[in-house]
DNA sequence: ACGATTATTGCGTTCTT
DNA sequence: AAGAAAACAATAATCGT
């Protein structure tokens, strides 16, 4: 990897320099920096633990603890100082718990978040709030009941969109060792405490990166965002799956010139089905 | 909880080779 | 003629509000 004169690979647009990294203003990928993260504060969970099979491990899904925890318990036959001695054991024993409890949280959700980050080719900037965004859905206590692998998925699919750099659920679900539910119910509880400045995502947002994957010359991605302010115009945008659209137009551009790109192959950059790209197909073409 | 959108599946049609 | 791709239809699942 090295000097970066022309533009984003991904999808030409203008590169920024942003402390040891560069990153494309326009996708977020980070171009500059080879995606291994070997920060030094947390240990990687990298080789153990891969995926399925997670025996058993305090830090697995929404109950860390289960189970585990103790408690100092109380007695009657105590008296005077001895008593009162147990009772502040008691209750240093459960500060400690909690302390710790929040703190190995916060590893586990930090490693995660960088891992994902890592393996999407996002910028340290980005990793950053998200992990920045994880504390404060900690001090909310948003954590109740939901996954850490949700939320570590959710805070870096939020910060995405907040940056203008969208990344489908699927993109980060396939990336997260979480599924679509577990990020939503901790997307959602972001949104609806923390109170997110998302809009929704302008299609525009996916064409460079789909135009990329599926190896497209630029001139049919320039036609597909112009095609996306058509649709917009004609209101087709609106409820839709903005990855749907994004599909349609570069599709749509693809016909007008050569017809290289069949739907299928259009749709499954996007994770959708070739159904619902043709649905904002067939209303463009009318 | 509701209405709209999307996924899934299956099938007759059109286009390409 | 055979195979792939696009279109259409019906139902189930999911989304956005």
């Amino acid at each position: 990897m090295s000097t970066t004169t022309a533009g984003c690979p991904e999808c030409d647009g203008s590169l920024k320099q942003d402390g040891c990294e560069t990153v494309c203003t326009h996708c977020g990928l980070v171009v500059g920096e080879d995606s291994i993260d070997r920060g030094p504060e947390w240990r990687s969970f990298e080789d153990e633990e891969t995926d399925s099979a997670r025996t058993g491990a305090p830090l697995t899904r929404s109950r860390h603890d289960r189970g585990l925890s103790t408690e100092i318990g109380r007695s009657t036959r105590l008296k005077g100082r001895k008593r009162r001695q147990m009772a502040r054991l008691r209750r240093q024993h459960r500060r400690a718990q909690v302390s710790s409890k929040r703190e190995r949280n916060q590893v586990y959700a930090f490693t995660e978040i960088r891992r994902i980050v890592g393996s999407l080719g996002l910028s340290a900037a980005i990793r950053d709030r998200a992990c920045v965004l994880f504390e404060s859905a900690q001090n909310e206590d948003l954590l109740q009941g939901r996954s850490l692998e949700g939320f570590a998925a959710a805070t870096v699919y939020a910060t995405c969109r907040t940056e203008g750099v969208a990344r489908t659920v699927e993109e980060l679900c396939r990336a997260a060792r979480a599924d679509p539910a577990e990020l939503r119910a901790a997307y959602d509880a972001l949104n609806r405490d923390l109170g997110l400045p998302t809009g929704p995502i302008d299609p525009r947002e996916y064409v460079p990166r789909f135009a990329s994957a599926l190896d497209l010359p630029e001139e049919i991605r320039g036609r597909a965002e112009q095609l996306v302010a058509e649709a917009r115009e004609r209101g087709l945008v609106g409820g839709r799956n903005p990855a749907g659209v994004a599909a349609a137009c570069l599709y749509t551009a693809a016909q007008e010139r050569d017809g290289e790109l069949t739907q299928a192959e259009a749709a499954e950059v996007a994770d959708v089905t070739p159904v619902t790209l043709r649905a904002t197909y067939t209303e463009l073409q009318a």
